[in-house]
DNA sequence: TGCAATTTTGCAAACGTTTTCATAAAAAAA
DNA sequence: TTTTTTTATGAAAACGTTTGCAAAATTGCA
């Protein structure tokens, strides 16, 4: 027997053709006759042969791989982000591999070389703020790349990259969400913000909140502005630690739903109702914000159409990379009014 | 300039070297002298040289990449595995590739057949049970292959797989979660199983649970046995269903902990006090279980552990192919009665 | 300084594909 | 039937690495 794994040439003896003959069956079916087709799917079959993609890779074909970088797995709604982009890739044909930097722009830039090491067909990152040394090395090995979920910022900071994106504007939202909170006649109104040094998601957020909150005459007091990582336990603490001092808020309005959650929970847990005794908005709809008790005003933030589009423009991009078409693709958020708000009474 | 792309050739003409020489410095830096690679390092930045790791490949190397195998990325357990298989496997220098099979066996041995092809070095599946084609796959190709998350079941079903484990007892895990609330005096108890078709781990904690409610003498009513997928909106149908009929159990035991969330927000909803009117138990210690109102017991299964077990013991099995140590190893789980149970008291 | 032992280097042959080009076979047209 | 066009096939040259082997350079020791 052979120690060996089948290659193409064992595949093409067996069918009694040649090795050229075996490739273009696997790479390009229907320049090869049916009577040899069925000869040498028999053979490969027999065989259990495995093509080797990346020697197919070497001779210049496209390895049908596309890489995918976001912060963490650990938010639900990337989950959802990142299962459509997949399922939609597969019906190309393409394999996804992810990624996760932590929020890390060196992380980002490591696992990028490694991408283009793996001969990579095309990118997508998550965010539109990426480290220099990132975008150079895109721009030199020119991989088609696609930033999504956010639309770039167009006041805060440079949007420094040159990629095509498709998402949301976080600035937008973040005016959104304060409006309706306010728009209850609240005015006492608390925030926890996401860390917005290397998230641009949470800096828009901000920025779009704290606009609003200026052009509706409110003051945010200084101890009502908070910060905190999107992980429960922290943003529980930090809550806690809001709400427990005096005066307090009437509203609170988070960065993204994981911080609206420890919100929530951090009240009831302290003895307050909600939404009697505070409201609560969130931004983002993550899993279970529809489900819990009770349920929590938010922004949806459409995870399935982003994935499916970023999927589509990515293999346009890759198929005719000359064709420019849009640059910056808008996509629509929706406002889920539920149970963690109420109108603003006197208490 | 170059249109293409620079090759080893390119950074060894320009550091005055060979192309053996320059492909030594990445692969086996101590193999080459401080003063020439100074040299090769040089040129290579210059150039902005990306190795590439296809053409390595060809050549017997290894590719320096895991696969793994999840059901979804939507549990965020799962995520913390994988962050922390991820995590650990950087340490060793490899690259984590994810996929998902959406608890589909045919999706798996897909993923696994393109895992294969792109030269993977090795593959962590979850769970115990895979497709005959999946393991035969594996075991032509001779890819390491360790599956986690749970012990291979040991009487339900036949355990298919020779793969090496790492992982809980399912059905040890099953009997824990039962004894706890049959030992708060619990009598009527309703319980909501995950499907257990494709699924090993839903089908061991069912087992066990059935065996300890057996054990106690205590009977299961058809209509409190129920199935439930692994998902929010479906379970909390299912939950309100439950809940809403007579008699109604005093404690409800759950698949995992999503159902659990689900049951609690069901109960809420229909004006019930957890753990006053219903206890509730879950599986899994999901985020946000220790930290919603009220916090939720549950069995906490150590992903951080499990992933990083995995990482090593993957590693170890590439690195030594030949060395057969440990077969299965079984993971301790760590029980956590938190607020959502309570001593049954006569309503 | 000379000689052996050791380290560093370069040549050239793989690795398993894809693809160009030419040729053979088949189909269509005359 | 013969000629032309189309389609299917095979031989051989890439693709960018790694690595066995041998030669060259360096080091250690007397």
């Amino acid at each position: 027997m052979t120690q060996h794994r089948p290659t193409i040439n064992d595949v093409a003896r067996s069918a009694k053709t040649s090795a050229a003959t075996v490739s273009r069956y696997f790479s390009h079916p229907e320049k090869v006759s049916p009577k040899t087709s069925a000869k040498i799917e028999a053979a490969a079959d027999a065989l259990n042969y495995i093509r080797n993609r990346a020697a197919a890779t070497t001779r210049g074909q496209h390895s049908n791989t596309i890489g995918m970088v976001v912060p963490t797995l650990e938010s639900s709604i990337f989950a959802e982000l990142i299962e459509n982009v997949a399922e939609q890739l597969k019906a190309h044909r393409q394999t996804t591999l992810i990624a996760t930097n932590r929020y890390d722009k060196a992380n980002e830039l490591e696992i990028v070389r490694n991408f283009a090491e793996h001969g990579i067909d095309g990118i997508i990152l998550l965010g539109c703020e990426h480290d220099a040394n990132t975008l150079s090395v895109l721009e030199l090995r020119q991989i088609p790349t696609l930033c999504v979920w956010n639309h770039p910022l167009s006041n805060v900071g440079e949007s420094e990259t040159s990629l095509d994106t498709i998402g949301v504007d976080n600035v937008e939202i973040g005016r959104v969400a304060a409006r309706q909170v306010i728009n209850l006649g609240h005015r006492n109104i608390a925030c926890i913000f996401g860390h917005s040094e290397q998230n641009d998601r949470a800096a828009g957020r901000q920025e779009g909140i704290l606009q609003m909150m200026a052009e509706s005459s409110l003051e945010l007091l200084p101890q009502w502005r908070c910060k905190s990582s999107y992980d429960l336990r922290t943003a529980k603490i930090i809550a806690t630690n809001l709400l427990s001092s005096t005066p307090r808020p009437s509203a609170v309005i988070c960065g993204n739903d994981i911080i609206a959650f420890a919100t929530i929970w951090a009240a009831q847990a302290l003895g307050m109702r909600i939404p009697q005794d505070l409201s609560v908005m969130g931004i983002g709809d993550f899993q279970g914000a529809a489900d819990m008790m009770p349920a929590l005003s938010t922004i949806r933030i459409p995870a399935r159409m982003i994935g499916k589009l970023a999927a589509n423009r990515i293999m346009d991009m890759i198929q005719a990379p000359d064709t420019t078409p849009q640059r910056n693709l808008k996509v629509d958020f929706e406002v889920k009014m539920r149970q963690s708000t109420a109108m603003f009474s006197q208490p």
